[in-house]
DNA sequence: GCGTACTTCATACTAAAGTATGATGTTTGG
DNA sequence: CCAAACATCATACTTTAGTATGAAGTACGC
């Protein structure tokens, strides 16, 4: 697993780094300390994780993941503060995080929160009640936001799911009544959004970006 | 998550139940008192953990591990056990079992042990020391193993696992410094073992099975 | 109302994937 | 040592996928 750290703290870093390798398998820790030098490791390479001090010197955290919104860098993240206040957790929420824990915390409940937010969950502290206002879109409509943000549409997005499952384009239209052209068009359409030259790798890239539910995910 | 426990002792099954319930969200709990009864289940619909206890009444878990083999039911299993007998343990990681969790401990470690085997990974008790024997086998044998039932060799593994990411038939060739007939020819053998009549199904069903990493395992 | 985005369908063509079959080395287990 | 399984390459053919382009209807926001 390749993870990324990043917090201006090179204390409170090196030991959430410890802990994880103690307590998690197989993990390649990276660190960065500001959000700057984490844009530019994100971009440069692929990590399956992202724990995010949202404190952050310049450019603060809840910046850090809108610039990755807009990057279309899609990573699961874990974000991280000292203080919990539930407007800035929200906040985080609704730029794309996966998930929040409180500094104070103990080791043991982050361990807990990077196993669910990779399994594509979200995690809140149950200390807080935004999860009236994050939960309901938890699996709908934030996949929704999800696939828009890589410019996808709605019937561009059931499609890839039938594509997913290594249906034909014949089979695709059959079962949503459509025809073959209008299927060809709308895959088409996908390999431009996911950047893909094939069905396969549409699908590949997709899976990747946590559009689409993987085999071992929660439903 | 669709979560299958199989336990002959209600109290404890309705406690795990509970536990669950409360610390996993989205879980979907289904219990069979029996292996039997178990196995059906496991026929009928699809899970994506099971939770098994070892000390079973009629046929034990550790035979369901192998029935499940038998029948090509691929699933990430977590066993449980009150008694902690590095051989029993032994034993069930070798045949397909992904954990265990000793009864006794704490409800937390389940959860955890639950997260980590849901990312493909292993999880054993810290104070046994199985590791040493079954940690070595964990990502290479064990996936070589699990291709071989399937009619798999390894040859063709390595070439399913080219074709997942996307590539065409003649970068495949390229990369393994081969013709493209020759990856057509396994291709089309994979085709064969796993039921599908294309690449893109494939590798759904590869991935179903469990024979490919997906995306947000641990690497 | 009018542009913009989405959906649908269409033609015509090229490239790639998939099917069928078989031949020839190379390992490897009994 | 020899059969059996594996791996490699090959020809010839059919089907599906992918590319390019465009048109027409629907829906929605400003």
């Amino acid at each position: 697993m390749k993870l990324l750290i990043v917090d201006d703290h090179p204390l409170f870093l090196s030991g959430v780094e410890f802990m994880l390798k103690k307590y998690v398998s197989d993990v390649d820790v990276s660190v960065a300390l500001s959000a700057e030098q984490a844009l530019q490791m994100l971009e440069d390479s692929v990590f399956s994780l992202l724990l995010l001090d949202l404190n952050l010197p310049n450019m603060d955290g809840l910046e850090l993941l809108s610039a990755m919104q807009d990057r279309h860098i899609n990573l699961p993240t874990l974000c991280m503060s000292a203080d919990i206040e539930a407007a800035v957790i929200k906040n985080a929420m609704d730029r794309g995080a996966s998930g929040f824990v409180p500094k104070t915390h103990e080791p043991l409940d982050m361990v807990r929160a990077i196993y669910r937010v990779l399994a594509g969950e979200t995690y809140l502290p149950p200390e807080v009640d935004v999860l009236a206002s994050v939960g309901d879109r938890s699996s709908d409509e934030q996949a929704r936001m999800l696939a828009h943000s890589h410019g996808i549409t709605p019937r561009q997005m059931a499609v890839l799911e039938l594509v997913a499952t290594g249906m034909s384009n014949k089979q695709i239209a059959n079962e949503l009544s459509l025809t073959e052209y209008t299927i060809k068009s709308h895959v088409r359409a996908l390999f431009g959004a996911l950047d893909a030259g094939s069905r396969t790798a549409c699908v590949h890239r997709a899976q990747q970006l946590g559009l689409l539910k993987s085999h071992s995910q929660a439903s």
